[in-house]
DNA sequence: GTCATCTATCTGTTTTCCAGATGGAAGCTA
DNA sequence: TAGCTTCCATCTGGAAAACAGATAGATGAC
């Protein structure tokens, strides 16, 4: 009997994604190898761990039990891969961050004025990934760190840490049908959104869509600027709106059920596997410990 | 980056045998496929984990660091495995106990006779394996427990509790120059011991020496037999010198340094990864809270 | 110096896993 | 109800990985 941890990792990725086919994606396999592997798995534990009457299989009692179980076995295969690799105490020669844009630059300024000091020969890369998902970056090493979104879930090779909250504000342009007092809730829905375009297929695609039209654009400036001229709303953060051209254009609505400010949780991401060198930990540590003020 | 349980069960298999030879020889592969192994792990975790100076690999220090982490994954992996096999609730058809000698028989009537009414349907077979290790029994399936002294180490694969001690009585024939009054530890190792023989290469094989000439013998029977002939000296159990046709002409040495009672330690070892049936279970239960008592 | 044992490497074979194709079925929509 | 999309299990051919066995060289014990 053997289990590997290929099996495993095929038969949480089914739990979690819903099918085997969406695992299969997910782990960039072909389907018929996440069936045979879970498939395979059944047969060395003795134990049906779905339940093939629907069309999607769905975890048996038992096999909600391993599911359990078979993640704790993958979190202490990366922690050991992260243990080794924290061996490797070199510094390393670069550096490739990616933020998300609603991280407040303002912040960025001092952090890496006192990482250009402790670490002098480091090549830093900052990336502000507008149109991929930072997860994904992280995820397949394209970069070392991230600053992201809070999601609703993770791929489980990635460690994460929340490093603070970011108020979002409702915009519109001033002869837009918002721009009045009382605004419901209904009426958001009845008017068209702009929303962020990403070019990633994870559920953050669809973060923040309330209205039913909706519209997609590469660019926190032009969705300004297309508020501006009452083409829709749209959320924005402060430090977006504040250095905008199209400033003195925007309203901010009076949201009858809400404050007027929609929180959003950053995340600190990085890769369980990944060789973690000084100059990483150094700023994960920073990340970790500057708070960000919703008061700027 | 893969970091498969095969590399890991290589890798903790070679630290805790000493050599890859010796760990090819546990694993049942050949010493070439655990060399390969540990090289890839080696390789895929990018550190050394054993250091190849002498003619053993030694562990380095993130060697020793790393092996704990293997052990964890690779016991979270049989415990998945156990929980998955508990899933077959199905009452065995036929159960196998190796028992060592030493433990007492007279607990073992009361004990069977409520095994016998509560799983009339199981074919019981009860080994009292003097040439063999109870727990390489257990460990490739010839036993489903066993039974057996306390080692220094176990098999990963093994899960074991103690359910007693048994106290040994040193004993000599009247003839024998022990047999005075004042018995001191360095006459011990002056004069034969006489040793229970097993088959296996394991520890303990060794275990209870003290004299620097040994016999061994392959039967407790026949050990008394010998010690009454003033051949050597011997540990016996109570239950078997009581038992041994020998008895009137054995005497135990005027120990000065001891009150003559050297207890050992019993313990119930069990196959984590074999399914658990209702018939194991209740017989683990039962050997687990039924506590040899010292006093018979 | 001899012998036993160990490791790394090599080779040929076996085993495992893979992607892609395919047929059948489930589920959604018009 | 028909058509379409998506999913799963199975099959096939190919690739990759792991294996056993052989071997050379080195270490260590006697």
């Amino acid at each position: 009997m053997t289990v590997s941890l290929d099996q495993l990792q095929a038969f949480v990725a089914a739990a979690e994604a819903g099918s085997f086919s969406a695992a299969a994606r997910r782990l960039g396999k072909a389907q018929s190898a996440v069936s045979t592997q879970v498939s395979n798995l059944e047969t060395d534990l003795g134990v049906q761990l779905f339940s093939r009457a629907t069309r999607t299989p769905a975890l048996t009692p038992a096999g909600e039990r391993i599911l359990q179980e078979a993640r704790v076995v993958l979190e202490r295969r990366e922690h050991l891969i992260g243990l080794a690799s924290s061996f490797e105490q070199r510094i390393e020669s670069r550096l490739i961050v990616a933020i998300d844009e609603l991280y407040p630059e303002h912040a960025l300024g001092a952090l890496f004025a006192d990482f250009a000091a402790n670490f002098p020969h480091v090549e830093l890369e900052l990336l502000f990934p507008l149109m991929e998902d930072v997860s994904e970056l992280v995820r397949n090493g394209a970069a070392d760190l991230g600053v992201m979104w809070r999601q609703e879930e993770l791929p489980v090779e990635l460690g994460f840490q929340t490093v603070g909250w970011v108020p979002l504000k409702l915009v519109c342009g001033r002869g837009h049908p918002l721009a009045k007092e009382k605004v419901e809730w209904e009426e958001l829905k009845r008017h068209r959104q702009i929303l962020v375009a990403t070019r990633s297929t994870s559920s953050s695609k669809r973060r923040l869509r309330i209205a039913a039209e909706v519209w997609w654009v590469e660019s926190h400036w032009v969705i300004l600027e297309m508020v501006k001229h009452g083409i829709g709303w749209a959320f924005a953060s402060d430090h977006v709106i504040a250095a905008s051209p199209a400033t003195s254009d925007l309203v901010m609505p009076d949201l009858q059920f809400d404050a007027g400010d929609w929180p959003v949780a950053l995340e600190l991401v990085w890769h369980k596997q990944r060789p973690h060198g000084p100059a990483a930990e150094w700023l994960r540590a920073r990340l970790g410990s500057t708070r960000i003020s919703t008061a700027l």
